[in-house]
DNA sequence: GTAATCCCTGACGCCGGTGTCAAGGTCAAG
DNA sequence: CTTGACCTTGACACCGGCGTCAGGGATTAC
């Protein structure tokens, strides 16, 4: 099917395909007028990038995944390259809850500390 | 003294220092040859800018703490606007931290299925 | 023939803070 | 007067994913 129907289908928006394949994900074939043709595999690559999109993945990060699936595996994940791109974002993860966690105490305090010299007392919820 | 001398002192660029008189914050004034003039009080801004920037806010939401310390006051943070301000990053932060932690459960399980296929196996630490 | 609909590529805008370059003014020392 | 250090404003680049417009080709229905 051509580009405007399987955006329809996948969800996503004509700009997003043309992009995917400009970085080399999802790279359709062309038909004699030069137009993209996608089949229905392909929804499944789309899903893929969509979902490792939605949880903080670069389209470089989603590459190894939609490369694993197209090699014929029942999962992205399932490849060696896709597991050490998991366990580097779980470090990326795992490594910005701690600064979170850090500023969020350091601001907790800050606002306790200062609120005891508001002069405008505090305002009660909302 | 003027921005070259000040920009080392406070350690920061000149180009930050415009930045931030563009933005509103930090207007220095000006000698009878356009240039800016700044004075000792004014390193005390700079170092509440780059604090709350260290720690995510933006340029707009650092504003009250420099107009709370231009007002007079001990710290940024005194002021009724710069607690708002603290309370609404507070709760973003919250919210980061609860996103960050329901995938970093997600990618977890995901890395632990993923491997069971894994034909390579797993690559012990590092 | 022509209108409607779909497709193509190329390019600019956005967001935030900053690096960096260009073109030109100012001032002090020699 | 010249050199050099410092200042000014303006503007482009970056990053990532995508919206959106421009200008032009293809296909189908009438």
């Amino acid at each position: 099917m051509r580009i405007g129907e399987f955006a329809r289908r996948a969800g996503v928006s004509t700009r997003s395909l043309r992009y995917y394949e400009q970085q080399g994900l999802i790279t359709a074939r062309r038909s004699a007028n030069g137009y993209r043709e996608y089949d229905e595999g392909d929804l499944r690559l789309v899903a893929e990038i969509r979902a490792l999109l939605t949880v903080g993945f670069t389209l470089a990060d989603a590459e190894p995944f939609v490369a694993c699936l197209r090699a014929g595996n029942a999962t992205g994940g399932a490849c060696a390259e896709s597991a050490a791109v998991y366990r580097r974002k779980l470090a990326e993860i795992d490594e910005e809850i701690r600064t979170l966690l850090a500023r969020r105490t350091e601001m907790a305090a800050q606002l306790a500390g200062s609120c005891t010299g508001c002069p405008t007392g505090r305002q009660g919820e909302k």
